[in-house]
DNA sequence: CATTTTTCTTGGATCGATTCAAATATTGCT
DNA sequence: AGCAATATTTGAATCGATCCAAGAAAAATG
């Protein structure tokens, strides 16, 4: 008893057993990965020694190394790992990957860091087959330091230009047309844009000049679409209110304050997420404004908390378990190949959108 | 060029880039892990070397195997993996367990299957180095499969008494005389429970005599403390109704059918669960019963979407994000000891709950 | 220049398994 | 029993790195 239990400090190897059983490590390992091709007296007799010798299995570090394939693809992302429970759009396209990986029997690795040196040592020590990037910010950085890996990765919500690497995106132009087109048929004239951030880290009214300098394509993308649309509804876009901000309440509602100070307040807007959606409802409510009374909201993305908000929110619909879905695939099913995939929108109308005041 | 080229099919190795550097690949090692132990220029030899070569770094699964330690924690359930993202419990949980994660650096590994065979395989072969047990279903089987991994590992949410694991609950008791304390004070004489499920699978009107037969200790305890405070304000237990739910919608829905079919329903309803709580509620809105004017109810757990529910639920808080925080450090500052902690919980009143009609 | 220190580099051992060609045992059949 | 066919077992090679004792080179010292 003592010469094995002492032995504890040093876990059992599978040699350990082979030993102790008297067969070759060959076939030990046999007994655990292919236990048909082992004769039954053998198998039972090196199962024994395992169980009496307190063997814990294989360890996978070691098959890992033989086998090559982790079997488990990394998400992975610049906001705290807290991101991926606490934010709706996030949720729902976990929830999309975890069914794919479901369906294959593949893992899931939650991958990020506060600081970038962390970021670039947990991406190059992650244990996975692929990537998924999550580029809600910082996502030229997070390209770069996955391509490092040379791994295969896929990049969600890019908010930038780049032909070399695979993603799945959506079409914003066309979502933001539904969205304006929806608003303008309902009569209004007078609009306010409540705009994802340009660059990383500004925010405030944005000046005429810098309307089509958004490093961002998504949100270069629906500003294009938004105005594109309403000016067949005759609106001058050179007077509508473009306010920039950091996709948050605090950013959102001083667009609000600074976008309701003018002479001429507008009587919808378009935000281009459902967040800053929700936060104009809320700020509008407050204000004593009746959401779609007085003012018509419409935002972007489809996440499920718009219909906990009062009223419902109508919205740009983005297939997001999908993206999830596809993203997942195309690490699962890597060929080698890029590819671009772009899903399509959907305009729903819900309660936070009515025709304009007469 | 070609040779290089053409050799892609087999990813480059550091053997490979020590040798066409010309040094050993102590060396070659020692540039990428402690480049500060190697001469500045064979140091920017060899990273020239790798960089023409397009080496893509040490790999992981190379490294870890000589490491030993993964530096990640699995967090395990029988749940597919999409609930760690759906469910509110989960993810407040999930977020806890981040927190700790990310002070330490430390990544996750979310591990979970349709079928025991898989499960089994994916605990097996998980990269990890300890498991948080999310026992909310099939937990003896969870802990068993974990066993034999021999990781540390700590149950969170464990339905089921065992002195040799490590865990991390609540007082289920305290927290249920709470909620029927409160609801005495508030001069409710008439309650029903919606119970937890007492074992797997099975559902109804709980018969008098099964009572004290739970097989899950949450269940069992916060029976016990619903009926050890009801009894002090002189409530006949026996003729309280108790409805074992599946903890979802369409069970509560039967069960509150059945409590209010009979002659003398309740104005007070004990749910041992937020999601049992807020069906009810919806249930009793539905029929047009005030809540909290014609009943009250009172849940169990906490969770955010409490907040959500109109009236806002008067439920006993767990501190879950603790929980999370608590069981992960447990496994990353694991010393060997079996380590069981007890926390408090909270009664949070809110609008579900009012004084018993006259 | 010889000697001592200090700084780098080397290459074998190791982490824990799987794989596969070759060697050995069994079994079946005449 | 003899021999081919089939079933098992063996043990070296491999996966891709890190570690470390020992040796070599460079720098410092007298």
């Amino acid at each position: 008893m003592a010469a094995l239990v002492e032995g504890q400090a040093r876990p059992i190897r599978l040699a350990d057993i082979a030993k102790a059983a008297g067969v070759s490590h060959g076939t030990a390992s046999n007994v655990f990965s292919r236990p048909e091709i082992v004769r039954a007296e053998v198998r039972e007799r090196v199962k024994a020694v395992a169980e009496a010798m307190g063997y814990a299995g294989p360890d996978p570090k070691g098959r890992l190394l033989r086998a090559g394939k982790v079997n488990a693809i990394g998400v992975c992302t610049t906001e705290p790992l807290s991101y991926f429970f606490d934010d709706p759009f996030a949720r729902v396209m976990m929830a999309g990957i975890s069914q794919a990986c479901d369906a294959t029997g593949a893992g899931i690795a939650l991958v990020s860091a506060q600081n970038d040196e962390k970021l670039a040592w947990n991406i190059q020590s992650a244990l996975v087959d692929g990537f998924i990037l999550f580029c809600i910010e910082g996502g030229p950085r997070l390209v770069e330091l996955t391509r490092e890996r040379r791994l295969p990765f896929v990049a969600l919500a890019i908010g930038f230009d780049d032909d070399t690497i695979s993603m799945i995106g959506i079409d914003n132009i066309a979502g933001a047309r539904l969205a304006a087109r929806h608003l303008g048929e309902l009569g209004h004239r007078r609009f306010a844009v409540l705009s994802l951030p340009f660059v990383d880290g500004s925010t405030g009214l944005v000046m005429p000049g810098r309307l089509g300098t958004a490093l961002y394509t998504a949100t270069r993308d629906r500003l294009a679409g938004y105005f594109e649309e309403l000016a067949r509804f005759g609106v001058d876009t050179t007077r509508v209110p473009v306010y920039e901000t950091e996709n948050e309440a605090a950013t959102t509602r001083a667009g609000l304050e600074a976008i309701f100070a003018s002479g001429e307040p507008p009587t919808a807007i378009l935000a281009m997420s459902d967040r800053m959606a929700m936060v104009a409802i809320d700020w509008l409510t407050e204000r004593g404004l009746n959401v779609p009374g007085d003012v018509s909201v419409v935002g972007f993305d489809g996440v499920p908390d718009g219909l906990l908000s009062r009223p419902q929110l109508t919205t740009i619909a983005q297939p997001i378990a999908e993206i999830g879905r596809r993203a997942a695939r195309m690490i699962l099913d890597f060929d080698g190949a890029v590819r671009r995939e772009m899903l399509g929108v959907e305009l729903v109308v819900r309660a936070s959108t009515g025709p304009a005041k007469a």
